[in-house]
RNA sequence: GGCUGGGUGGCAGAGUGGUUAUGCAGCGGCCUGCAAAGCCGUGUACGCCGGUUCGAUUCCGACCCCAGCCUCCA
């Protein structure tokens, strides 16, 4: 069996992943911030997450897999006003929707999923630890701020130096500040606005230190991989680690692993720019299944670019495999496995993983014997499922779920065939045509004909 | 401007110092009553310019172009 190796963020290097307890993943990803929503962007990401997650597991490990809800944020709070609706209706509905939306791409739901409100008091400790150490400081205005230059390895993941940063900085540097890249851990409450107690008055969390906390809390103080897009990196991943490390004697993830985004136009999809799709939008013109294919077709480092054609070509490909899948499974063979772990474990290569499984869709067409073509339909389904694919029964893939009018199809069927053995083309064709313009496909076989939804 | 990551055949998208990625589309053929599906065959792609090398798309350097981050963002 080949090593398994991940692209860690923080040394920009593929590195063999070294679990730090044998045979045991413990993994965090920075999970959405309910206020709107998911787009296809979040769908990467989690659907990337998910495909680690599944390999992990396929491969043997004990995982714990832990993906936060940020449940209290700016964003959260100006929303709700605008709305006129509680933070925690609004909170909710979103958290309610997400579910719904990753659960049709198959998203397994973590193992721990903390919600930042909940872990109030352990937010409120590592940012007093954070004083106590000389990491951190409560100015005047009622603010926790956090001392970057107490922290050496400030930047490494990111690739920047204080000094670079620091000319850049913005102009409204807050006063209460040491030092313009400090940035804030407690945030003094303002008037409307939800505060937690705490030893420096009313307020509530910045975000970084939400994730500190929560992973601490959940899954200790070190642990194997944190995850999230390529945005998080800076400002959120760096001051993570800042806080973390700050908090830890330096101890924190080992392994930084963060996804490419998705684009549209070649241009990021994003809330703020405005142009993004939401999951549900999507899912009105396609598949949970073909969305989840086209976004595990690239790699997960690349960008990814959403266009109408490329969710066509996902169908279509998804549809070839399918198409092998159709027919009697058995007991897998192993004749592929071995490649699809090789290509799988070094950092995650969906797209050859997914070229494997073309060459056992090829491999089944081209068998010889029923026995062996089952075999390899067990394989092809086996392999798939570190993936999230192809999962379904095929007939009920292909045909688009439950069919009312199953019974009449095969009526239509049989009376084309019988027509067929007249040689009564005629009317064979025109019960094709007529089915043909239902959006049904007619293939015709050594077994016999079937059909699928060609729409 | 600084820091990352890229530029691959018609499209999407991997990868590699010399030999087929893969899928979609195209072309020719097989199968079929005809289709569909499938099968067989078919494309001298690797931003530009230099360098290293017996040989570079793959390594090195310059250049051009693109995206991301540097403010909230998966």
């Amino acid at each position: 069996m080949t090593e398994l190796t991940v692209y860690n963020s923080l040394t920009r290097n593929k590195e063999r992943f070294e679990p730090l307890e044998a045979g045991k993943l413990r993994m965090y990803v920075c999970g959405v911030t309910p206020y709107d929503f998911c787009h296809v962007g979040h769908a990467r990401c989690y659907t990337v997450f998910d495909t680690v997650l599944r390999y992990f597991r396929a491969r043997g490990y004990d995982v714990t897999y832990v993906r936060n809800i940020t449940d209290i944020d700016d964003k959260i709070i100006q929303r709700a006003n605008e709305n006129g609706e509680g933070i925690d209706a609004l909170t909710g509905r979103f958290i309610d929707a997400m579910y719904e939306d990753f659960d049709a791409l198959g998203i397994a739901r973590p193992d721990i999923e903390p919600r930042a409100t909940e872990y109030m008091a352990e937010m409120i400790d590592m940012i007093q630890r954070l004083i106590d150490n000389d990491a951190a400081y409560a100015a005047d205005n009622g603010d926790v701020y956090y001392k970057v230059r107490s922290f050496d390895g400030y930047g490494k993941l990111s690739g920047k130096n204080l000094e670079d940063l620091r000319a850049g900085a913005r102009v409204d540097v807050d006063e209460a500040k040491q030092d313009p890249l400090d940035f804030v851990l407690w945030k003094a409450a303002k008037p409307g606005e939800p505060a937690w107690d705490s030893p420096w008055g009313k307020g509530r969390p910045g975000w970084h230190i939400e994730c500190s906390a929560m992973s601490e809390a959940t899954l200790g103080k070190s642990f194997d991989i944190h995850g999230g897009g390529m945005d998080l990196k800076f400002p959120h991943h760096e001051n993570e680690i800042a806080q973390s490390c700050g908090a830890h004697d330096g101890d924190f993830a080992r392994y930084w692993v963060h996804n490419g985004f998705v684009n549209v136009n070649e241009e990021k999809m994003s809330k703020s720019l405005g142009n993004f799709f939401t999951i549900r939008e999507v899912l009105k013109l396609y598949r949970p299944e073909v969305l989840r294919f086209f976004l595990l077709s690239s790699h997960y480092r690349s960008p990814l670019n959403y266009t109408q054609d490329n969710l066509d070509k996902a169908k279509g490909s998804l549809e070839r495999l399918y198409l092998a899948l159709r027919g009697d499974i058995a007991g897998p063979t192993e004749e592929f496995t071995s490649r699809f772990n090789a290509v799988m474990d070094d950092d995650f290569n969906t797209p050859q993983a997914i070229a494997v499984l073309f060459d056992i869709a090829h491999a089944i067409n081209t068998a010889d014997d029923d026995s062996r073509r089952a075999s390899l339909r067990g394989e092809l389904k086996a392999l798939a499922a570190s993936l999230g694919l192809l999962q379904q029964d095929a007939e009920s893939y292909l045909r688009g779920g439950e069919s009312d009018d199953a019974q009449r199809i095969e009526v239509l069927i049989e009376e084309r065939n019988q027509a067929r053995k007249d040689r009564n083309f005629a009317r064979a064709d025109e019960i094709r045509d007529q089915l043909a313009a239902e959006g049904i496909q007619l293939d015709d076989g050594p077994q016999g004909t079937t059909w699928r939804r060609a729409d």
